[in-house]
DNA sequence: GTCTATAATAGGATAGAC
DNA sequence: GTCTATCCTATTATAGAC
């Protein structure tokens, strides 16, 4: 029974609450799991968090926020290589992702009924993921843009492979996912896609 | 009071049920707003689907892989030349989520705790879909393993372009997603990504 | 700050009349 | 096949002791 919750503590706690929300979605996530995996009573929960579980999905959010600022954001402005950056970012989605076995918070709750200020954050966390990867793609050659363009599309195809892989359980539309981005600091840029490099016979 | 169901009324029953969970996940769509969206009572919904909820959200992705067989897997295999059969694929995609407007009940369902039967069908639908577009993607050239990647990373792009286009409103990603698809009876297999044509300067 | 206990309500599901 | 009425449980939320 600690006498005040220190900051680490109160990490812990939204950490917990962030798999939570991950993992069942806003309304599959209900109180008595909030409860159970934080190791909280429903009273404390409503002590720390007095409105209860629209601000404990804003706060899991704001934290999604953060990670997007300091693991995308600040990294892509870095004064380091392209390439160094490019990977410290990629390594940064493949441990929030699990190589893919993680559904992604933003994505649930983006469309789930967790009332306005969320729903804002997670428009504001796209936006800040949106402008910094167009950063990366325009300092490697691509108008401005294609950069905005480029980066909406590596986005997409990231949540989209994570919905198949939890699905299926197949993570290779994750993994290739990540290689669009790796590719834009090495050599010509890459479209987010694989390049088709081989055809097997010539179109008629 | 129609003394019978018939096919019709059936179909249209679903069809709403369709877009209730479309629009509100499992978890968000509570028996109270399916009995709105249908017109039935509660207890009408539970004379037609005995196993409740559950049972309403199996018909619907049994609808959802109807459509993906017709609309998709049959139109794909169909005796017409490649670029016709593709792009009344795109056409029906466009349709089913209204230009990107609306969200995937595959992706939504398959993430809920909808059952494991739910869980299945949501597989069978990512295979059948995937599978289709994959023998498109070998007769335009690619390679068995090159086209089922390209089906999965296309599939992955649209689910992701939707999650977006909820949260931002941006539909831009969904309408760029249905160009690979396209490509594929135009020419050079293209990327499941937009082609990277144009650099502003090389890069160093 | 945390707990037990409890309210108040919404959710899923059923009974039985018509 | 549909309805009204009801049941039971889970869920959100609060009160008040410690």
């Amino acid at each position: 029974m600690p006498a005040a919750l220190d900051a680490t503590e109160k990490a812990e706690i939204v950490s917990r609450l962030f798999a939570a929300f991950r993992d069942h979605g806003y309304e599959g996530a209900s109180l008595a799991d909030l409860s159970r995996v934080t190791g909280l009573g429903k009273s404390s929960l409503y002590h720390h968090f007095p409105r209860g579980k629209e601000q404990m999905a804003e706060v899991v959010l704001e934290q999604g926020k953060a990670f997007i600022q300091s693991a995308v954001a600040d990294v892509a402005h870095a004064p380091e290589p392209l390439k160094t950056r490019v990977d410290k970012i990629i390594a940064a989605f493949n441990a929030l992702y699990a190589g893919g076995k993680n559904p992604c918070v933003l994505g649930r709750l983006s469309l789930s009924d967790a009332g306005p200020e969320a729903r804002k954050l997670g428009q504001e966390i796209f936006a800040i993921w949106t402008e910094a990867v167009a950063d990366l793609a325009a300092e490697s050659g691509l108008s401005r843009v294609q950069a905005r363009q480029f980066a909406e599309d590596w986005i997409a195809r990231i949540q989209g492979a994570l919905i198949l892989s939890a699905s299926t359980g197949n993570c290779g539309p994750f993994e290739r996912a990540m290689k669009p981005l790796s590719d834009l600091a090495a050599g010509p840029a890459s479209p987010v896609g694989r390049a088709a490099s081989k055809r097997r016979h010539p179109p008629s």
